[in-house]
DNA sequence: CGCAGACCATACGTTAGCGTATGGACTCGG
DNA sequence: CCGAGTCCATACGCTAACGTATGGTCTGCG
């Protein structure tokens, strides 16, 4: 990548270190968890640098909606690009992807269900999430389309609710998300 | 109902209206917004009522909890009561109960997904969520098997994910629960 | 070397909520 | 009518967190 130094150097913090302390306490402890002085204490340092780095905890919390957005969105178009193939190929690939966890690094595989419990408080949130889903509503329904599927907005949303279906279950029960996936797609394309 | 009163006679409360207050605040806004003084300003009250009748948050907390899991597994138990019929026809009427946003006058429709997410700050909720799950897989299994399905387990497990999945598009895109259960269920008994 | 700016620590003042304590008010049986 | 019990209001001390303000430290550049 382009960052000189990408995890924490021991002594200084960049804004990209707040951030993804951020997703971590999400995916550990929800929305509530995202406050100044626990982050600050996590990072062993203290809210002078937060303050620093962020005009308040809204700005924090701005950019990790952002982010998110933009990481969901690339994984969107990689999907698309990745599958040169047509039909039942594509949605396979994109299995692949959904079932790997996809934002690594940052997160890690709970945000998505932490980001959208987190919607229910905040408005801000709540659009990003809900415009999230049409979106990839509309590449699945495209791919279902291709697959030659007769009602492509229905399977389409039957796989989504189902892809989020299944990461809830991995929470409590552990849910094999990727078989689960490969048998909703053999339901949905017969 | 048995309840002399079951909402406000606009003096008195009893533990249920907290109760009910409770899940409608959650509901509403997650579950930080199950705290002491926005609920009884919400009731129209002091805190000196709340403290009154529980003993601390966490005792209201544990009780709706248990509520929860009391209406919850009613509705089990009513569901397979109800379904004297075989197979599809038990599914069916499965349908009919889940659709139609299961705890009513407590709570409404949003309570179950809200309270998953509460599962994920604290463990006692993540606990009963996560039996909640096991249980509710089991029953599905079973109607699967009866409905001579290959693979009961499977079916229940991509069914229970579809179900909870659409609960959640439900909330962002005004998907329509009924319709894409029925869907589900085609798609699982060809 | 020495200063300027970037980065962090700490000490405030403020707010929201918890749980307690104590003192009403209202009701009902005697 | 009156006391006992039920239910609620208010005031209090406490804690955790927010955001600000101010000063300290380190680093690179001139």
């Amino acid at each position: 990548m382009t960052s000189p130094a990408l995890q924490t150097d021991r002594t200084r913090l960049t804004p990209r270190d707040w951030i993804a302390a951020g997703f971590r306490a999400l995916a550990e402890g929800g929305a509530p968890a995202l406050r100044v002085e626990p982050l600050a204490r996590g990072l062993g340092t203290s809210k002078g640098s937060f303050y620093w780095h962020f005009a308040d905890l809204a700005a924090l919390k701005a950019q990790m909606v952002a982010l998110w957005q933009r990481l969901a969105e690339e994984e969107i178009t990689a999907s698309v690009l990745a599958s040169e193939a047509e039909g039942r190929g594509a949605l396979q690939a994109l299995i692949g992807r959904i079932s790997v966890a996809p934002p690594a690094a940052y997160g890690g595989a709970g945000v998505e269900p932490a980001l959208r419990g987190w919607a229910r408080t905040e408005p801000h949130v709540a659009q990003a999430v809900a415009a999230m889903d049409a979106r990839r509503l509309a590449v699945l329904e495209g791919f279902f389309a291709q697959a030659g599927h007769a009602d492509p907005a229905q399977a389409a949303r039957l796989f989504y609710a189902a892809t989020l279906g299944l990461m809830e279950l991995r929470l409590t029960t552990g849910a094999d998300m990727r078989a689960g996936l490969e048998a909703q797609l053999d339901a949905l394309l017969p």
